[in-house]
Order: structure tokens, then C-alpha cells, then sequence
DNA sequence: GCAATAATGTACGGAACCGTCCGTAGTCGC
DNA sequence: GCGACTACGGACGGTTCCGTACATTATTGC
């Protein structure tokens, strides 16, 4: 089981490490696949080691946008790690892939047994916050251009490679805008050959110039990860 | 010393409050203090007796935008609960008010200690990530006059009486707008009677009309609050 | 009471984005 | 290989909100 693959997991001390393997199970994370419900008791808590998970607000008008993004740098359950069982954000795979779970009920005593466990955890839930606060301030005040650019960047450092399997659909709910909206920033991007789109494909072709389109909207939290968990995302 | 006047001191056990009580100590919180500075070591955790104090995004361009609101309910220092010193966020008071402090030290040897009051800082933590993420939903899909109506009912949840002391260029902060808007934005409000506006202070005269206002933006993180920590903010 | 300052009211053109619609082009299931 | 479906391209008027500017009205410091 290649734990390591896992930046949460492989932060873990050995010793918490082998105590948690045990319980751990290998699971295939297919395209669309509901890991949490909003406000329903989560059954299990994922380690990606593949593939983009991320978790969206979402209210009682159906109203929908992603708060928070990650793969094989992060875990859901954040709500458990917080102490609860629930909460009011829903997790869903973006980008498929495969990685490793735990059943809830059996983390939550772990993480009591074995307290480094559950302060490395934190730590990444404090990653999270610092990457949740950019996604509300980008949302308050950049262009969907610029917000854009950022997913694009936090995608591209999440998957082995340039390609970025993504419908314009979907990048319209991450981001809480258009479809329409999507398909003309794209074209603005693409028309600065910073990636290339194609049929639910994106290609990042200049990762710098992305950067540079997204401007400060990209990068605090990332090195606030760095920072918190001694290793790049 | 008050202490239960603050939600979360008053839901520790009366083990773990005996144990901070003797390291809190009586401060006030003047208009504009700044609680945590962004980047910068944080000196003192806070838990507001009166007032309230809001945590903003910032970033190297000098944008800001709040994601998180609290006063009698809450606390700072989410990032020392969560196993840091300082965090990319900053904390000032938006009212005035007074409250009680300890030091970060202080009250992380107090956390490994007792582990039951990590515990329940921790679903404080939870807490604000509901909120957070609602803020996150409603810069991505709300209009201004939605997130103002909502923003109105956060701070009249934590003050005493209907008077809240802000003036539109603080709102425009709040909500990472022009203030010219919150101007245009108050001015509707009070046309339907909700509140009244006058220099440096809005009035809540109808609650029930600015729900309707604020419609979903408003609620869920309140009633989580209310689940988590066992009483209404 | 008088200047200086802070807060508010108002306006303007323009940009960004919305809601909506429809046509076209890939892709999939059988 | 053909119909059904999904994804994308492009358009439309309309609204919201921006950036900016400037005047007016409280309040404060002296």
C-alpha cells in the first residue's frame, strides 16, 4: 500500500503511521463520486493518492461553490478531525483517481490513542482554512479570469502532468459562475497559449504565465502548506 | 471575572475553566485593535465578553476581504487551536468591546494538558468553518445587498440591543465592495424599513424582513453553531 | 466657533457578468 | 452507423457593480 504517496499520510511518524495502516483500505475514486453529503454522517475518511477531490458549500436554493480543493496533498473528514461526525459541506471527486480510507468510528479512536496523529491532521486542516479564506476573498473580488487561472494552478500542482480531464460545466460550479462565463475565460487564457482546450481537457501549456494572470490570488496558501506540513503540495 | 458571558468559556467543563481562569486576564478591545496580525506570531488568544471582531483575507496586494465574524461566541487564535503560532488571516475589532486573554503559550501547554478543552476550541473551530464557507458562497452568488442584510443579522446576533456602531466604509471592507455600494445597498434596506442609517450607526428595526433579505446566505452556519457548541450564538 | 477631518450622498460612463437561448460538434449506447 | 446525449461556441439584452470623482454634511480638535 503506497502510503507515502499520501503527503498527510506520509508526514505521519512511523509509529502513528503503523498504527493506522492496519485499517486502512485501498478504494477506487471514480469521477463523481460522492465521498461526503452536506449534513449527512460521514462513513469514512479518504486519503487520496490520485485524482482532485474537493468540497463545496452548498445551501438550501441549490446554490453550489467550491471552498476547498486537494488530492494526494490532503484528506477529507475535516469535520472529524474537529471533533463532529457531520457537516455542511459536500466532497466530491473531480478528477478521478484511487486512494486509501479509513472507517470514521475507527479514526476518531485512533486519533485519541495517538495525539501526534491527530495534531498532524490539524495542521492540515489549518492548510485548508488558509486555502478556504483565498477561495472567499478571490470570490469577493477577482475576475473569473483571474479565479480561474488560480483553480487551473491548484489543479495542475494536485495530478501527474499537464492534463486536466474538466468539462466547463464543472469549472463553472467550482467557481460559482456561468458555464458561458467559463468558456470565454478560457478562450482569453488559450488565446495567450497559457493552456489548451479541447472536449472536457484542459492543457496547461505555461505554468508561469497562469501564475501571472492569476497574480495574488495564487500562491499564500500553498506556501502556508509548505509551511505547515514541510513538504510542497 | 465574567466568564461565562463567552459562549465557549461557558461550555467548558468546570475542570478545564478552572484551569484557564487563573491565566485570563481582563483587557479591552478598543475600536480597530488589531488581535492577530497576518504572518506575524500571534502574543494572545482573545474571547470576547462584548463587541466584535472580524478575521480578514489579506494579501500582498492589499486586498481584504472578511471571512469570519464573531464576538461573545467565539474566540481567536484558530491557528494555535489548530497547532500553529500565526497564521496568512488578520483579526481586529469591528465594535468595541472588552473580553478576556491568555497567553498563546500559556494556553497551548493548557490544551496538551486538558485534552477536553482543545476538544471543544476545536468545535469552535468547526463552527467558524461554517461560516467561512458560507461567506466563500455568498461572494461567489450573492448580490451586495444579500451579503449586507446577512452581514447585518451576524453582528445583531452578537451585540446587546439593535444599535450596531459601523460605518459604510467598513461594511465595503466587510464585504470587499466600494463603499459606495453599501451606501446604495443601506439606502434600500432602509426604504423597506428594515433599518435605519445614520452616521456611523445602522439601527435593526425589522430582523424577520432582513432574513427574507439575506434568505439562504443567512441561517446554516448559525444552526450549526447551535449543534455543535450546545447553545444559540 | 472654526478649520480640519471623517462620513455620507450622488453621479457618470464603462466593464463584467448574468440569464437565457440556440446552434453545432463530438461521443456514447445499442 | 444512427439516434441520443453531452459539451462547447456564440450571441442577446439587461443588470449589477466597478472606478472614480466631487459635493455636502456631521464631528472633532483646538
Amino acid at each position: 500500500m503506497a502510503t507515502s504517496q499520501n503527503r498527510v499520510l506520509a508526514a505521519l511518524s512511523d509509529e502513528d503511521l503503523g498504527a493506522l495502516r492496519p485499517f486502512l483500505e485501498e478504494v477506487a475514486l471514480p469521477h463523481a463520486m460522492i465521498l461526503e453529503r452536506a449534513g449527512q454522517v460521514i462513513e469514512h475518511v479518504y486519503f487520496p493518492l490520485t485524482g482532485l477531490a474537493s468540497t463545496l458549500a452548498v445551501n438550501v436554493n441549490g446554490e453550489r461553490s467550491e471552498v476547498s480543493l486537494y488530492g494526494r496533498d490532503g484528506m477529507t473528514g475535516s469535520s472529524v478531525i474537529n471533533g463532529t461526525d457531520r457537516s455542511l459541506l459536500e466532497t466530491t471527486m473531480q478528477i478521478p483517481g484511487h486512494g486509501l480510507r479509513v472507517e470514521r468510528g475507527r479514526l476518531q479512536g485512533l486519533m485519541r490513542e495517538h495525539r501526534s496523529m491527530h495534531d498532524l491532521f490539524l495542521l492540515f486542516n489549518e492548510a485548508r482554512v488558509a486555502q478556504m479564506s483565498q477561495t472567499a476573498l478571490s470570490n469577493a473580488r477577482h475576475s473569473i479570469e483571474e479565479r480561474l487561472a488560480r483553480w487551473l494552478l491548484m489543479s495542475h500542482d494536485r495530478v501527474e502532468g499537464d492534463e486536466l480531464p474538466l468539462t466547463h460545466e464543472f469549472l463553472a460550479i467550482m467557481l460559482g459562475v456561468r458555464r458561458a462565463g467559463v468558456t470565454t475565460a478560457l478562450h482569453i487564457l488559450e488565446g495567450q497559449h497559457l493552456i489548451r482546450s479541447t472536449r472536457g481537457l484542459v492543457t496547461v501549456r505555461d505554468r508561469d504565465g497562469l501564475k501571472a494572470t492569476a497574480d495574488a490570488a495564487y500562491g499564500a496558501p500553498e506556501a502556508e502548506y509548505l509551511r505547515l506540513m514541510g513538504r510542497p503540495i
